[in-house]
DNA sequence: TGAAATATGTCAATAACACTGACATAAACC
DNA sequence: GGTTTATGTCAGTGTTATTGACATATTTCA
């Protein structure tokens, strides 16, 4: 990320890189998180993506394979509830994966209609690396200390965090959850991020 | 969400629908949050989305116009950086917004090839709706004590969640994290999704 | 048993959103 | 004045999604 915030920024954001972001009164507590959660989820995409490609593989064949890992045995229309896509869309993705040997269809035993579907050795395999690098992120995002998630709120003020309480600290899960989602975020990239929206946080004031 | 559980899973899901999700020894301690972030992320798209749908607009003008409005000045080079598309993609729905008079641009006063991007009050408006209910959703999911929010751990245990400890309670954030997301999760869904990853930590056991 | 409902599959057309590659213009930089 | 930068645009393509219609096998139920 390249983002030149120093060159298009209004110039003076010097002190504020490893400051916590702190929200303006004139907004909701949660509006940082809506931020984070975009580029949290853009980042988390992101590594799979890479693996994927290399198979010629998309986001829905990812999809798609990674739940029938988890949950072997599942049925199309289950299938189609937890991914909230049509049958043709799901199809299409499946067949890709069925032919070239990543997942099996079975005959349902008490509902002969139903195919239940099961990962072969490949497909859990390829889920497998994809989940791995996946749990990597969330695990690093859960642990390492210098991303701040340790300082979970200790508690206090349990008392929701409605109000436009305009505190940055521990408030009832704001924080651990903004400090999750930020790490969650590649590294190189989480400082242009909070600059970025330090930028909004400023210009606010 | 209509996923017939009763009937496709095993048949003895019955006091689990309450119950934290509790992972077993075989996985990370981060998988559930994997899963929780995809079913979180598409919810907190989907109320949007319905929304734009009635301007005919996508998730793409959406993301345009919500940097813009809150990050007043945005350039092309920016905006391009955050999104990370193509200046094609971005420019394709960038003109639908500026031609229905949402966004606007300035030509840039040092840089005269810099085109500084603005909402219009109609831009402002929209936004504005778009926000309020993404902002509903993360502040009820911040807030509300039946969605245990409010559990977040009480710093025992600062020592990192890496390895596989099984835990179901407070470890350095990975509960307030986890129900934060399962928070984020459509009320009526949630428990869907808990029952969904129940029988799967079940079949693990 | 036979009609209705269910689970799945498939054909065809379309749309939203992204990509690559190539090329053009204006302004800034040196 | 030549190079780089910021932006815009044309053309072609790919992935993922949609709607609508229709077909098949199986289960359910009257």
């Amino acid at each position: 990320m390249t983002l030149p915030a120093t060159e298009n920024a209004p110039a003076e954001n010097t002190a504020v890189e490893n400051a916590a972001i702190e929200s303006p009164a004139t907004e909701s507590p949660g509006d940082d998180l809506i931020e984070l959660l975009f580029f949290a989820y853009r980042d988390f995409v992101g590594d799979p993506d890479r693996i994927l490609a290399q198979y010629g593989f998309g986001r829905a064949h990812h999809r798609v394979l990674h739940f029938v890992d988890r949950y072997p045995g599942l049925t199309i229309a289950e299938l189609l509830d937890i991914l909230r896509i049509t049958k043709q869309s799901l199809n299409r993705v499946l067949k890709d994966l069925i032919e070239q040997d990543y997942i099996v269809q079975k005959t349902g035993t008490s509902d002969r209609r139903q195919r239940l579907l099961f990962c072969t050795e490949r497909g859990t395999a390829l889920a497998g690396d994809l989940i791995r690098v996946q749990t990597r992120r969330v695990t690093r995002a859960l642990a390492d200390p210098e991303d701040g998630i340790l300082e979970v709120g200790t508690s206090e003020d349990k008392s929701s965090a409605s109000g436009a309480s305009s505190g940055k600290s521990s408030e009832g899960g704001t924080v651990s959850a903004q400090n999750f989602l930020l790490a969650m975020i590649e590294p190189e990239e989480r400082a242009t991020v909070r600059r970025l929206m330090a930028r909004r946080a400023r210009s606010a004031a």
